[in-house]
Parts: C-alpha cells; structure tokens; sequence
RNA sequence: GGCCCCAUCGUCUAGCGGUUAGGACAUCGGCCUCUCACGUCGGUAACGCGGGUUCAAUUCCCGCUGGGGUCGCCA
C-alpha cells in the first residue's frame, strides 16, 4: 500500500442523491483529486427496508452527472471490493468472531421488544432520562439457541479524544456512550460497524463526512482501537441547512441532484455553489472544477453551519452558463440543445443551429430551461406570439413603421449585424423615428415577445427570408389582416 | 434533558491583536440601452451579551444567551 490518501463517499441507496451528499462527495473527492490520492465509492446498502436497486443507480448516475468519479468502486472494481456492504457479510461476521473471542464484544440475547418496553418504561417514568443499554448480557457465560444481536463492550471510564482537520481536537466522555450493537440477529451490520470495518479493509486514511457524523466518531475510534487498526484522519464539514435553519430536508424544495439537472444547472455550477459552504479560498466565488482541485485545502474549511440560498445558487450557475472559461461553446450548445429537444413543436433544431444561435442569449439566460425558452423562436416557423405584446406593440400606428423597416431591409446587400444596425440606424435616424418605436413592433414581429436578444442579432440569426416574412406577417396583423 | 459542535451584513463568507471590518448573492438608486439581460457606478446592511487577558480586542480565555447535530437491531 502507498501513502496516497485514500478517501470515501459512503452513501446509502435509499432514494435520490442529496445535495447534502454531493457536498460531501466532492469535498472527498477534491482532496483526493489535488493529493493523487483514491476516491473510493462504497454503497451502504444494509438498511434493508429502505435500500433499493434504483436508488443505487441514481446516486451513481447523480456522481457521473456532476463529473465526480470514482477511482474505485461499484461498475469500476478495485483491489478492495466488492464496493456493496451486502456483498461483505462474511467480513464483517469474521470480525465481529474476532471480538466476540477477544472479550472486546458479546452475544445479546435481548429482544427488541424487551428493550423497547425498557426504553418505554423509563421514558413513563422519567420523560427527560436517556435510555441506555444496561448490560444485561455483557457477562452472561451461556450461549442459549436463541436469535442474537452483537454488541460492543464500550469502556465505560475515560474519554475518546481526537484532533478532528476542521474543528481541532474533540473529547467526548465514554460515559456518553453505550453498549452498541455491531451486528443485528440477522447478521447483517449497524452503521458504524460496517462503516469502520469497511474503512479499515478498504485502506481508507481519510474520513470525511457531514457533521451529523460527529457524533459516530467516538464510537468508532473504540472499534478502531478493538480492532487494532490504524486511525484514519477524520475531517467533518458544517452543516448545510434550509433557510428556516434546520436539518435541510425533502420538504424544502429542490435538494435532489436530478432536480438541479433538469432545471438546467451546469454540474459544475453546482458543485462550485456547494463547496462554498464551509470552504472558501479569500474573496473567490467562481471557480472552474479546475479551480477547486487547485484550491482546496482543509485549511480553509470553516465549522459554522451555512442556510442553502437558491437566489445565490442561481446567480452562480447563470455565471457559469455565460462564462467561456466555465463551460465551452460546444458544451454550451449540447446542454442547450437537450432541452431545446424536450419543447413541443420545434423545427430545425440541430447542434449546429444553436450553436450558431446560442451566442445571443448567452449573458442572459440563466438555466438552461431558460436558454431553450428565449432560443424557441429560432426554432419554428413561426414565433409564438405574446397576446399581450401584440396588443401593445402590433398597432395601426406599428404598420408604417414596420414596413418602412421591410423596406430598408430589402435592399440590404449584406446580412451581418453590424450591417443590418447600420441600415437599419440610417433609416431609423432619416425619416425622423426614435429607435424604440420601431424595435419595439419589430421584436414582437420576430420573436413574438417585448424582451428578448438584441434585435440585430435576432434577425441575422433569423436570416434574411424569416425575418422579411415575420415583419410582413406582423404588419398584416398589426394593420388588421 | 445528556453528549458534541457552532456564533461577522438578510444569506454565503474574508479577517487569524491595531482595518474607514473586505467580497459575493439579495436589496435599493444612477449610468448604459431597441426590450430583457450583461456591464458599470453608488447606497442600505454585520462583529449576540457579560466578564476577563492586553497598551490595544471582531480576533485569545471564561460564562451566558442563541442556534444546530445526535441520542435505533436507520445511515
């Protein structure tokens, strides 16, 4: 083994990849990106109640979206697999023997119900105290043929300290913690159990994870320690939470990375707003995936909580759907193009039309479902028209102006926008109207809309036949056709 | 309630003893302008409170208050 960093993202498959989750996904994998270090992905798929096979493919198909890959890993393979934690009962049935032999755990033959009644019983008493184990197994020598549950022996003096890579140094009690169970009656593993065998097996050096997990740390020193394994490092963020300040959940809209993906935000995008909380590098805001890989340092992680701001997010990917350094033009144009294709009614969309388009409403779309929206009037043949704006701008006083425009777009011997501002400038300026009384119908002409590109670039992308025949379509409208 | 953690504009944050407390988003004005944007100029806006330590605290220490996390045969 090398002393490369060996870094993890153990989601579980129980539904959509959370915002919250790539947050942690990326701070794992920038490190081990910017270290040449592995980024391993491992799928904690011991709930049995809630794990799916979907959910599984939707946080690897989420990951591949936003260009977080694994070095090792499910669909990948590596030297420590498998990568699923049901496929690794065996391991964890041979380490939980090992501590079983060495008096380090024991066989609990409490029920769940018992111990619920337990819990209950305490609770009716006294609603404040805490319930915790009382060892009812911990020395008994017998082995009845009864179903079991495997349960640490937690040290019940001393403390557990660590030096944790964003908050410093950690000390929790021992009298705080219980005898937890390892191994649940049906063999398969609790999470903190899974979690430290698989991450003394696999050669993980770093754990990184949300600071929900602080409180697993301690436990899982001891199994460290019981286990006679080499501590990783642990590293825990703050807290990403919805704007009312709690845990961010389903219920405060958009969390799931696919919902971000079909609004049209660049993965890079997302993963630039998101590692901003609880990292910064000075006063920098924009960064490439580059960028960050360069950047990033747990130095310059902070411990205080951050509210999720959609405004913030929004403004960060439309600067990214503008800026070429973020996202190239063929990049630009593909994404725009999926969601051009999911409209109704287009024609003639191609990669090479939008991309010849896009150019034009670049700086102002912010989404790419927004960039698809104020390019559709490229794409038909005729624009669909805003009844509004052909109330306000298509008028008997427009049918003049609309076709002295015709009439000095006719002759125009040369179809670029510099040319079109020109003629259409002189003209304007010659017989004595104000530009924006002859942009305004001409725009609802072309576009079908009062707000849209610059009207020069709308008709040179148009092109000469579309734009006459919309302006000749609109002055028969306007004049009462 | 126990244990753990946190605390700078509304929000994300810079600051690591001496600053007019900076940036970004949001917000409010102006400019630019064929609309919408972009861009640009400017404004409003923060160190939770109380003790220390120090010549000097936003910064270091303690307490308080406030907030969050977690207390499962979930992860």
């Amino acid at each position: 083994m090398t002393d490369k960093p060996r870094l993890r993202f153990a989601p579980s498959p129980t539904g959509y990849l959370h915002i919250g989750g790539v947050r942690t996904a990326l701070f794992n994998w920038l490190w081990a990106r910017k270290t040449g270090g592995a980024f391993v992905l491992r799928i904690e798929d011991t709930d049995q109640e809630r794990s799916t096979p979907e959910s599984r493919q939707i946080i690897l198909d989420s990951l591949r979206w936003l260009g977080i890959d694994w070095d090792e890993g499910p669909e990948v393979g590596g030297a420590f697999g498998p990568y699923t934690q049901m496929e690794r009962l065996a391991i964890y049935a041979e380490h939980a023997e090992r501590l079983i032999r060495e008096k380090k755990a024991y066989r609990c033959y409490c029920t769940k119900e018992e111990l619920q009644a337990q819990r209950e019983a305490l609770k009716a008493k006294d609603p404040k105290a805490e319930f915790k184990y009382p060892g009812t197994c911990r020395d008994r020598a017998d082995q009845p043929d009864r179903p079991y549950v495997v349960r640490f022996k937690t040290p019940s003096e001393g403390a557990v300290v660590y030096r944790d890579m964003v908050f410093g140094e950690v000390k929790t009690p021992n009298s705080a913690q219980q005898d937890f169970v390892l191994l649940r009656s049906d063999g398969i593993p609790l999470y903190n159990f899974g979690a430290v065998v698989d991450d003394i097996t696999m050669g993980i050096t770093l754990v990184a994870r949300g600071r929900d997990h602080m409180v697993n740390t301690p436990p899982q020193i001891m199994l460290y320690e019981a286990l006679g394994a080499r501590l990783p490092g642990f590293a825990h963020l703050p807290m990403m939470l919805n704007q009312k300040g709690a845990k961010l959940g389903k219920r405060d809209g958009a969390v799931s990375v696919f919902e971000y993906r079909d609004a049209g935000f660049a993965p890079d995008a997302v993963l630039n707003y998101l590692v901003r909380f609880g990292w910064s590098h000075g006063d920098q805001e924009v960064f490439s995936k580059a960028d960050l890989i360069q950047a990033f340092g747990w130095d310059a992680c902070g411990r205080g909580d951050g509210k999720f701001d959609p405004k913030k997010f929004l403004a960060i990917n439309h600067e990214h759907l503008k800026t070429s350094r973020l996202m190239g033009d063929d990049d630009y144009a593909r994404s725009t193009l999926t969601f051009l294709e999911k409209r109704e009614g287009l024609v003639g969309v191609s990669l090479e039309r939008v991309k010849a388009a896009a150019f034009m409403i670049r700086e102002r779309a912010t989404t790419f479902v927004d960039a698809a929206e104020r390019l559709d009037f490229v794409f038909r043949d005729e624009p669909v028209f805003d009844a509004d704006a052909v109330k306000k701008t298509l008028t008997a006083e427009a049918v003049p102006r609309l076709q002295g425009l015709i009439g000095c777009l006719e002759p125009a011997a040369e179809w670029t926008e510099a040319a079109l501002e020109k003629a259409v400038t002189d003209h304007v300026a010659g017989s004595g109207q104000a530009m924006k009384d002859v942009a305004a119908p001409a725009r609802v002409a072309l576009t079908g809309k009062t707000a849209s590109p610059g009207l020069f670039q709308v008709m040179f992308v148009l092109g000469r036949d579309a734009t006459l025949g919309r302006l000749r379509k609109a002055a028969a409208i306007a004049g009462g056709a």
